[in-house]
DNA sequence: GCGTCCAGGTCTACC
DNA sequence: GGTAGACCTGGACGC
């Protein structure tokens, strides 16, 4: 039967900048309607293999989750909502950081700076090693290949993000020829295998009591997974103390703040460190406001 | 239509 | 520790 959540929201909230926040709601199981401004996603209970296909908006102040079936608890959708939009991060002292510079006011203003993510580690990690060395649309495509050859029907013709257990059973061809993976496919499985045997626990990383050094130490352990990736993980974790640079970023560096000339890393480091252990976050807000302030 | 380049990089071997 | 070369794919681009 379906049946309709309600989510309060912290003050500085923005349905709107939060899920146009990067590229993740175009990733499979997400799908943004962005003339109604309706994310959809299919919540799961691991525990059960059941799949609830869901929408989310906002409305009259909250967040509202619409669901096509009652079959994963309210308590575990509304979990993973508030874990997707990030409406428990404290940006409060990331906001003030950015009072000592002018240009990045908008950030407070439009209450930009949470990144969506998904609701579990592991979907998080999958998604970014598919954007490693590879275009944009090929991240999609080969997400869209795992989401609706691997994961679970969940009716509607959508389909659940796919288990460790499901990505661990298959062959190293059926990633080359069905996911379009290429040299990544070996790494998924060597992943998906890690995280079944409990050899690997994703999710432990959320409130692992590592330094972040330690911790991106321990994500890059992960094959497939090097500076770039481990860094934009962590930033999905919530910490940001890492810049996680890959080649759109520093092109975009290189337009706004060099005359559109290379630069090495050391560079862009240095612009970002006035803003400490916020640094990750600042440069991506800077980098993409024209998203948020030109329309997307 | 075909060849080349490169993109939201990483791994391995070698020095 | 630093660096060169290999690695899959698909889309853009030049011819």
């Amino acid at each position: 039967m379906p049946r309709t959540l309600l989510i309060d929201v912290p003050e500085n909230f923005s349905f709107r900048s939060t899920v146009y926040s990067h590229g993740w709601c175009e990733l499979l199981p997400f799908e943004l309607d962005d003339e109604n401004w309706r994310l959809s996603y299919v919540f799961s209970d691991a525990g059960n293999g059941k799949h609830s296909p869901g929408v989310m908006y906002e409305n009259d102040g909250k967040v509202v989750v619409e669901l096509a079936n009652a079959k994963v608890p309210d308590v575990k959708v509304l979990a993973d909502a508030r874990h997707i939009l990030r409406l428990d991060e404290d940006l409060t002292d990331f906001y003030g950081k950015l009072t000592q510079n002018e240009a990045l006011a908008w950030v407070s203003e439009k209450s930009a700076g949470r990144m969506l993510r998904s609701p579990t580690v592991w979907e998080d990690l999958v998604k970014t090693l598919c954007t490693t060395n590879c275009s944009w649309a090929l991240t999609k495509i080969m997400v869209r290949n795992l989401v609706e050859k691997l994961g679970a029907p969940a009716g509607r013709g959508k389909y659940a993000f796919p288990t460790a257990e499901a990505m661990a059973r298959m062959p190293e061809h059926f990633y080359r020829d069905e996911i379009r993976a290429g040299y990544r496919s070996p790494y998924f499985i060597e992943l998906a295998e890690s995280v079944t045997s409990g050899k690997l626990d994703p999710e432990a990383w959320l409130h692992s009591e590592l330094s972040t050094p330690e911790l991106k130490k321990e994500i890059k352990s992960v094959k497939g997974c090097g500076d770039y990736a481990a860094e934009n993980l962590l930033k999905l974790l919530g910490r940001y103390d890492g810049l996680a640079l890959d080649s759109w970023l520093r092109s975009q560096f290189y337009k706004k703040h060099n005359r559109e000339k290379v630069c090495n890393d050391k560079k862009i480091e240095r612009h970002y460190s006035k803003y400490a252990e916020w640094r990750g976050l600042a440069i991506w807000c800077d980098m993409t406001e024209r998203w948020f302030t030109d329309g997307r």
